[in-house]
DNA sequence: TTATAAACGAGACGGTACGTCTTGTCTTATG
DNA sequence: CATAAGACAAGACGTACCGTCTCGTTTATAA
């Protein structure tokens, strides 16, 4: 809640810094499915990062911070699939890859507690809306062979039933239930467009 | 984290003891959206409501159970739309009915903790599920008299997007969207059923 | 602390009151050496006499009050020895009724407890005076026969030592010490009066 | 009653902890004849010392830890008298030096609760103990010229009055009731020894 | 190579909240 | 209609974490 002082966070530079900044990461990633976001106190991370809770207000100023890095730096955000000209097969593969995504306990918590805040902090809903866009963004990117641009109510459509699935019915996303997605979607999908000449 | 014991509630027959629950709820209704539910600790919902901390915690022994009773007594959770037998018609009305549902601040911010937690607390969880299994239920029910009943992944494959769009993309639910929404939904729900005879 | 309102006492006459207040009060001198004068909550001992709190603020407004009735109606208070006329033998029987006395636990605590709140609470210094003299008169008594008197200074003179060494020495009271207490304090009793016809 | 948890306490050579350290113990003497034992709250102290309760629990674990600071660091503790080879005159100052130190009132609170205490906590009795040991061998050191060294039994049978008179009787321990004591003390103590040289 | 700057460890401190306990009063329902 | 059960306000308890602030000590880069 309190805006805490914006010292200079340590130079990124720095070797030592770099070494500091990569292990508390690791032991977050840990430590976040084991005691969940609101256990993951800094005295605790201090603690098991064999660091100094100064040491974390340096690098983070605050705990939204660390969940950023935390997201935007996940073990594997950069897997995306390859391109191609088959839109149903992209569909398809990037939604098995945003499953595979958000499947990593850190990864899990990390977003739901941004989400939860992003409400009542700017940042955080700043932070979430900028992560739908890479993501949107990644996905127009391999759709591009097959010439088809996807609108934001569209990007909706596609990924909304899964995470649903998965936050909020809390059941798990089976591949029958992503081809259920993909199929409905590619329906009201650029109604008449180069779309048809796959089917 | 800890688990705190559990004494017996107050009874609810009890008319000194309503007016102290409903008093508190009706005031926790309008910080929740002020605060944010990391802030809506026990200390300032005591002085707001002018009451104890200890009456708090004789009510709801756990800040989730206070959440539970903030989304499950929601200002008008209860206004479903009427049944009907125009699938298209039923389904729209029961999109917006939830998109005014969500709308409210506190329910929003309740729903957003209480799914943020439910991956460490079972409680959260289970009555995480236990809402979407309400409002499944009463869709079921609106679409009776239609003669459809809605699978798991039907349902989701409906609300997902809203509640995406909501939550996540952090954008408005127009009524184009919905509309897009219904229309991609009918194409796949029971094929070649009586949903059919709408078109 | 604070003052409690004075409502009127239970009537003393009534059989049913006598029966609460002699239950309690013998649980209480259970209690009090197992959990001390701290730990005698009036939440416990009405817990313990499966009595209401209520009850117990009847009977008695203050703690202080039901330690001075612990007190006053000590188990065996009135087991004085018999009177006599040899100085030396009722002085050395009477110190050992007072190491007697005392060496009843409940009765030890509550004796400690209302010193230590003496110099704060009037009543309490009240009573420490009124038993010191209860007893002071006691003595007289008892050597009256011996057609001796002993005075403030000298009394304390001859119970000083003895409680000294159970409260403060926190050691035990022999025989031999009494002995000692009683020889010494011979020496200076009545110097040239009636004493020294029992040499 | 529940053991606190014993972290270890703050850095006696820190100077600015010696300065919180000594800021506090100043004002619970203050404090202490005010309100009592039992209202010196931990909450009370902080507030008037301008520190945190937790500050307070840093340096003092338990509130026992604080009284016998108080009793350790009493004010005047120290001034003991001269020693010198008059038995009657050195025993006389002694005493008057106990009297004036029983006779702080922070002092008086301080020993008679843990004398209180001592029953039921270990650590108090232990420090009673402790306290009457040091003030025991200080009187033989005194006494050190004179060729005489008191036992344990002859100790308390000359502080034994003068504390009875304060804390028992509460009234005054005047010049006379001293002489008294002292007068009969000497009667018993070691008989036949050099004592007699000085009558 | 030595400065010099930065990161870091250690830990005291003021705050705030936690969940619990006891106290004294007051309300409600019941027998 | 008196009495129990127990809700309530008040406030202390001991603990935890927060964010800040010294202090020294190490580490890395620059002179």
């Amino acid at each position: 809640m309190k805006q805490p002082l914006h010292r200079r966070q340590p130079t990124s530079s720095n070797p030592r810094v770099q070494r500091t900044r990569n292990r508390v990461l690791a032991i977050a990633r840990e430590l976040l499915p084991e005691v969940g976001a609101g256990g993951l106190t800094y005295a605790l991370l201090a603690e098991r990062a064999s660091v100094t809770r100064q040491t974390l207000y340096r690098h983070w100023p605050t705990r939204a911070a660390l969940l950023f890095d935390l997201i935007l730096e996940g073990p594997d955000l950069g897997t995306y699939p390859e391109p191609g000209s088959d839109v149903r097969a992209v569909a398809t593969a990037w939604l098995k890859s945003l499953r595979a995504g958000v499947s990593v306990p850190a990864m899990r918590t990390a977003v739901l507690t941004v989400t939860a805040q992003a409400d009542h902090d700017p940042d955080s809903a700043q932070a979430l809306v900028r992560i739908g866009e890479d993501r949107h963004a990644a996905l127009n990117n391999l759709l591009e062979p097959a010439g088809v641009r996807i609108s934001d109510d569209e990007y909706t459509l596609l990924y909304g039933p899964v995470l649903a699935r998965l936050f909020l019915d809390r059941g798990p996303v089976t591949d029958a239930f992503i081809d259920a997605v993909v199929s409905q979607w590619l329906t009201t999908l650029h109604p008449g467009s180069a779309v048809g000449s796959h089917m």
